[in-house]
DNA sequence: TTGTACGCGTTATCAA
DNA sequence: TTGATAACGCGTACAA
């Protein structure tokens, strides 16, 4: 590992072999307008012949400028997040940039040496969608002059951008849709309260599902074991011999929502009337499932567009915004087959 | 974007705000054990209270290492990179490492774009899953000391690792299973040649179709549009009218796959014993349709690692290995549904 | 144990 | 139009 010594050629080499001096090297390459034609030819060709590839670190050091900017992200292997991902960096290379990505998995610690790693590297700026409160750190980040973009949550006292997607809106229009079609409790397949989606998703659930006329009692949370089909399929498992009749299920996103899908199917049968489901995100596959799920949509892609957006393009005078997205829901069959169906027309 | 000047805090003012010099300061960082207690415990509170972080393209210059790898993959979307990502990923933390990742998207001009930028930041070094015929390039940069390792790929004449699958056996697997099930007819949803694992899979496959006893002429490719359930879905749909009775479908990957899937169920109903499909990756989801998906398994989270661990632990003498593994025939019901079951039996 | 001074590869400034 | 030279921030001989 690592390069072998003594191969690299720099611009210093280039220079000699072109005779000429470093400063028009380096001119050649960055402004080439000011150096003859003739001399920018003879260099040109050199370096072609040496194979010479500019240094990198270098010029970050010389120019303080690096053209990258660092993704944390709660987890990479999610559809969403890729798909978010995806929209930052088609944004970026837009302007030439680069991007670092680094999945947290819902873990801080790994998440904070994401984080200092990427600031020591000098990144132009970072999006985080944040695992837990990292306010502390993330201040002292953007004391230090670094842009920062959050996903999915904001800290009143750091002074970074965010985009939001409303996730207590979220919550509510599935609870609400699950009372409408009938359902008197209410199970929320959960992810730990520290991170923000997850709060705010049952916050928002329980205020949708009380404001539709249901008690608080029948309102209840699991957490999972991992926010994942794995997670979703094995927290689900041994749960549904003691539900009470007419239960609605909330997933935290769509993956779990697949995973209680899947383990309800290995109970034998799965009867989408007998277990309301609605997931969350909207991601690809869910169109595909035997039972196609009824979710709350959001706008994957232009999240990522619009935080490489807000990273890019600040305001000189006011380099703090907020970006607020709304949430849909999108009805399929995991909570419309009726009763009586005790399987879907259309299987696939 | 970019950071605020004169912000910064260097190891000088570290060193002057603690009464030592810049050696000291440094030592305290990178040779503990060299440094007086007190001396040290005095830097590291000026460290502290100053926010100082190292800079890591200074570093980088001076050391010529830079603990990063990059990775070049074929589409980052696709469920099956993913997981080679977090191999590769869990692998390179394990030393200390980061990564960058970029998608090429099948397109070569972006994928060199990468490559490039790569090497010019100074990545320790490259793991690609090439979209295309890149051996000039791989060649030059290899020369300049940039150890390469090569994803489902590998050329004569450039001096890099690789870790292979082996594709044509992967497609004489599907093959022979469809020819095995009655087929007659094989239709394979491929994506360019130029792409080696569309290459092979089609190779394998041709073979395993004649090694079977069908005839050349009864095997044949479409081009896909993407190589994603899009594309599988798009290309697929205008074509099922004219398909010979007992034809087996044949998809590179499983995200065509599910699209093919898909594309036959807008039809109206699915019937997998009129269309067996077998695809290809095993990924997660496979598991989770209405009709389970025969498919060729791949050890993906392993094909990271490895390629992480060959980039990682060079042998001195013997600096370029080979890591074939084998994939795996997974029978599901896409193609065990016998015919006159018109729909599946535990639809989820 | 600590300090000094040089060099890593660039770019920018200033003279020539 | 070109050349010489000083930074950028750090690590590391080597000297003290």
């Amino acid at each position: 590992m690592g390069r072998q010594p003594g191969t690299r050629v720099s611009i210093v080499d280039v220079a000699r072999e072109a005779g000429v001096s470093v400063g028009t090297a380096s001119n050649v390459l960055n402004k080439p307008e000011r150096v003859a034609k003739n001399t920018r030819r003879r260099v040109e060709q050199v370096i072609e012949r040496l194979g010479y590839v500019p240094s990198g670190p270098a010029r970050a050091l010389r120019s303080g400028q690096i053209r990258t900017v660092g993704a944390v992200l709660l987890d990479i292997r999610n559809p969403f997040y890729t798909q978010v991902t995806r929209g930052i960096e088609d944004r970026l290379e837009e302007d030439e940039f680069m991007l670092f990505v680094g999945s947290s998995d819902g873990k801080m610690e790994r998440e904070t040496r994401y984080l200092n790693v990427l600031e020591s590297r000098g990144v132009a700026g970072m999006i985080l969608s944040p695992a837990g409160d990292q306010s502390k750190l993330l201040r002292d980040i953007a004391g230090r002059g670094v842009p920062i973009v959050l996903l999915e949550a904001s800290y009143p006292d750091v002074p970074a951008s965010s985009v939001l997607v409303d996730n207590v809106a979220g919550g509510e229009l599935a609870a609400r849709h699950l009372a409408e079609i009938g359902c008197e409790h209410l199970l929320m397949f959960n992810g730990p309260n520290s991170i923000p989606q997850c709060h705010d998703r049952a916050a928002g659930a329980l205020r949708g599902w009380v404001g539709a006329g249901r008690s608080e009692a029948t309102f209840s949370q699991v957490l999972l074991t991992s926010m994942d089909i794995a997670g979703g399929d094995d927290t689900a498992a041994p749960l549904f011999d003691d539900l009470p009749a007419k239960t609605g299920l909330f997933a935290v996103n769509d993956l779990v929502a697949i995973g209680v899908q899947r383990a309800l199917r290995k109970r034998g049968g799965y009867n989408p009337a007998a277990f309301p489901l609605v997931g969350y995100d909207d991601i690809d596959l869910t169109s595909v499932l035997a039972v196609p799920m009824t979710t709350i949509r959001q706008p994957t892609y232009d999240i990522g567009r619009r935080a490489a957006e807000l990273l890019l393009h600040r305001h000189a005078h006011d380099p703090i915004e907020r970006v607020t997205l709304v949430p849909e829901l999108v009805v399929r069959e995991s909570t419309t087959l009726n009763a009586n169906a005790d399987r879907p027309k259309n299987p696939v």
